[in-house]
DNA sequence: GGCCGGCAAAGTGTATACAGTCGCGCCAGC
DNA sequence: GCTGGCGCGACTGTATACACTTTGCCGGCC
């Protein structure tokens, strides 16, 4: 699942091997013969959909609660309704669009409530995680670790809102895929993709270097394989996380939703 | 997501309120209107395809890598490919299909690998997770895991495969609703359905009647507010089921496989 | 003046038709 | 006799067309 997702939007991009083994190498080799004369549309066309919308989303260009009209996405992506609809139905998977029936699709508007047990269920797993990890990880992936956290505040640095979001996450997913269990890694990742319209909401820059000054500080405990620390330090950054998504509710800007349409 | 198998396969039909509470109650409201008219299809058509090959597939009806055919289908269900195939992007969401593009959805075949990992996840989350139970549990609510139990046992006792094997994964499902974290609970109900495949394929009866008394054991430790055995009970638990699959891996049995087709 | 009922437009849900691709079997050639 | 290419059948992927539901609006009625 949301296999899509994670290799499609190019979030958790960073993963060097395949993300999705199977049908990704099926499909590379299916469309290998046409890639020559066709080049441009020779991926997916559904994917490509599922993409823009994932990243107008995260991008905050399109607000929660606006509606996506088949046809209209259809004409801008040069499609008929049916692929539109898969895309639609897909993005629905991800919890990013909301699907009311015989009303259209829109843009998923995650409550707070919600935001809080996807961090509830993040905490359960991650600090397991994190805690088998110290126990398996190899110098050349703490290497790996460390290169991120350099990527990620280069991006805090520049201010690059969507770029230091994305590689946030995308630490997290780097971890799950260190242990070598695709199954939590992709869960992880749906996960994250399911807040990170809520992380990009609520996330201030402040927030921002807090969280990658946090990352450091479990790579740290690994590379020490300080289980009991990288436990505790990944229980506390997800709380702070948490924690600062409540502080600052300033509820749904619809000023702004009414401006993009 | 997978809220679709949840509420819609039956599977842990046993959640007493919404288990779909937003979209549930939309779609209701706006079907009621013809509700009375309608009558029997008055359910998604495409609802009840994914139901049908849902439990086909769980009752081992539908053996592993069998393809399904569209069309055919479509036949079957007197509606169009169209439904058909929003039916199998569901099914493949949740893993119990696998969609292979140009050539066709067939039902899934899961690792035993893949397996492992599931159950790894599942360890993880559930051994907070009835840690956390422990601190909020209320005397309602373990009269309902008791009542649970009987139900448990009884399937096990008539050697009713299909229905055990339902009533033991809906009891993890149940806990996770205890806790009053929807997502948990999605989520678990993914993992727990993903997997059902395989242990109908290699549970045994007996595998079936431990696991009741496992469950019992889980029960009474919760009832002492007894975070710490519970959740080694928990682990253990999940530890013995696992151990079980990887005993008799008696390959994907593609005799039987030919047989069908 | 406000509320209710119907009417039209927009948009979704489903079916059907068409094009592209994969797999298999047959046939020719080596 | 075996192997490689070729053609055909089956099935998937996509587009288009149609029916039904929802919704906003307007006119009539209370």
């Amino acid at each position: 699942m949301t296999r899509s997702l994670s290799t499609a939007t190019g979030l958790h991009g960073i993963s060097p091997a395949g993300a999705k083994p199977r049908w990704a190498a099926a499909t590379a080799g299916a469309r290998r013969r046409k890639a020559a004369p066709d080049a441009a549309p020779a991926a997916g066309s559904t994917q490509r959909i599922v993409d823009a919308v994932t990243t107008a989303i995260v991008e905050r260009r399109l607000m929660p609660g606006t509606k996506l009209v088949e046809q209209q996405l259809g004409d801008l992506f040069k499609v008929s309704r049916t692929v539109v609809r898969q895309a639609l139905n897909r993005l629905s998977r991800d919890h990013l669009v909301v699907l009311e029936p015989a009303r259209g699709a829109f843009v998923a508007q995650p409550s707070l409530d919600e935001a809080r047990q996807v961090f509830e269920v993040r905490r359960m797993l991650e600090q397991q995680m994190v805690r088998q990890l110290c126990a398996v990880v190899t110098d050349e992936q703490v290497a790996l670790l460390r290169a991120h956290l350099v990527r990620e505040a280069a991006a805090v640095e520049r201010i690059d809102v969507a770029g230091r979001t994305r590689l946030l996450a995308d630490f997290h997913v780097v971890l799950a895929r260190m242990l070598g269990n695709e199954v939590l890694a992709q869960l992880l990742a749906d996960l994250l993709a399911r807040c990170s319209l809520i992380a990009l909401m609520y996330q201030s820059a402040h927030d921002a270097g807090h969280s990658a000054e946090e990352h450091v500080a479990i790579v740290d405990a690994i590379a020490r394989r300080d289980a009991r620390a990288a436990a505790r330090l990944m229980d506390s950054h997800l709380g702070h996380v948490e924690r600062n998504l409540q502080l600052h509710p300033r509820a749904v800007d619809l000023a702004a939703a009414l401006a993009l349409a």
